[in-house]
RNA sequence: GGUGUCAUAGCUCAGUUGGUAGAGCAAAGGACUGAAAAUCCUUGUGUCCCUGGUUCGAUUCCCGGUGACACCA
């Protein structure tokens, strides 16, 4: 019998949640999830991982078992998710997988090339060079090291020109070396459904959940966290060290600890970061034909 | 009631020594190979509050009106 994973994707606060654990329970499958900030345990109110009940109707997978000091990232998940899939295809042939990570989403569907683990140290360096010398002393580096990145990637994005020199500096050969554009064959089918909904109702749900997070205690939960913004004793506020913590919800309510903003404009800009966050999964997925895209709401 | 200040993009404001205007934010569109809820790129025509006057020409100067704020009664 064919094997069928189907994932189940679409914008923060779309409702994939509730939809795919009705679909798990529909088939018989359990729920693997594929959100980058749900896999970790720290993180509960403002990442929207689903509620004990709904943890207990349906086995969930990745749901909060990662630490956030562990510097968890696309290329492992790319190791585990296909590991635990392959192991729950002995015994089944339908799998729902859920979550709006595009980069994860990619990552299980057509892979990632074998770069080698980041080299945290390295790229810390590379952070300090950014803020020192700026990012024309970076762009002038790739341009020597690795011309044919230079000319491809985004040079005007710190992030993209410091993961090239990374992985040119750390392995001695070429970043664009390293890209063959993979799309590894899979031993099951996958099917995509997309969930989305009229812009203006989706805006109205992530206003109305953000104001739940609150009441629900999102600021004690993020209070909790503060000592992991110290990297060897040491306050580091840009939360390099730790990324999860670079997650909507989180930063501006740190921001308010810190005495930066109000209370009042920390959650207004919660809402206005969440529906950035949404509007670029859609535009993520905008050229994904594979998708089946259904409106809810 | 009196005096003064202000009225420009969805919001906060800049500016035009008189030749019809531009920033930030919001909004919209886009990119994306181990930070991805991250990171980055693109997009600015609006009765310049209303009426009248001066002027070749007024959003800009002047009279009046309306509204907001401040101070004085």
């Amino acid at each position: 019998m064919e094997k069928v994973l189907t994932i189940i994707l679409g914008p923060t606060a779309v409702g994939k949640t509730a939809y795919a654990i009705n679909l798990a329970k529909q088939i018989g499958s359990p729920v693997i999830n594929c959100d980058s900030r749900q896999i970790f345990r720290e993180m509960t109110i403002g990442t929207a991982v689903p509620l004990k009940e709904q943890l207990a109707e349906v086995k969930h997978y990745f749901i909060q078992t990662k630490s956030i000091t562990e510097h968890y990232a696309a290329g492992q998940y790319e190791i585990d998710a296909l590991n635990l899939l392959n192991d729950l295809f002995k015994t089944r042939d339908r799998l729902i997988m859920c979550g709006g990570s595009g980069l994860y989403i990619d990552a299980v569907c057509n892979g990632l090339d074998a770069f080698p683990e980041p080299d945290m140290e390295l790229r810390d360096s590379l952070n300090a060079k950014m803020k020192e010398e700026g990012i024309e002393s970076l762009r002038y580096q790739l341009k020597q090291l690795d011309p044919e990145s230079y000319n491809t990637i985004d040079i005007a994005n710190p992030q993209r020109i410091i993961r090239a020199l990374e992985v040119t500096l750390q392995t001695g050969r070429k970043f664009s070396d390293w890209k063959t554009e993979p799309s590894k064959s899979r031993p099951f089918r996958i099917e995509k459904v997309g969930l989305t909904m009229d812009r203006d109702k989706l805006y109205e749900r992530i206003n109305t959940r953000v104001d739940k997070m609150m009441e629900d205690g999102l600021l004690e939960e993020v209070k909790s966290l503060d000592r992991f913004r110290y990297k060897d004793n040491v306050f580091c506020p840009d939360l390099l060290h730790i990324p999860p913590l670079r997650t909507v919800g989180y930063r501006e309510l740190f921001d308010y600890l810190d005495g930066n903003i109000s209370i009042a404009e920390a959650i207004e800009k919660i809402k206005t970061n969440t529906r950035h966050y949404a509007k670029r999964q859609m535009s993520y997925w905008g050229r994904g034909k594979d998708i089946n895209w259904i409106v809810t709401g």
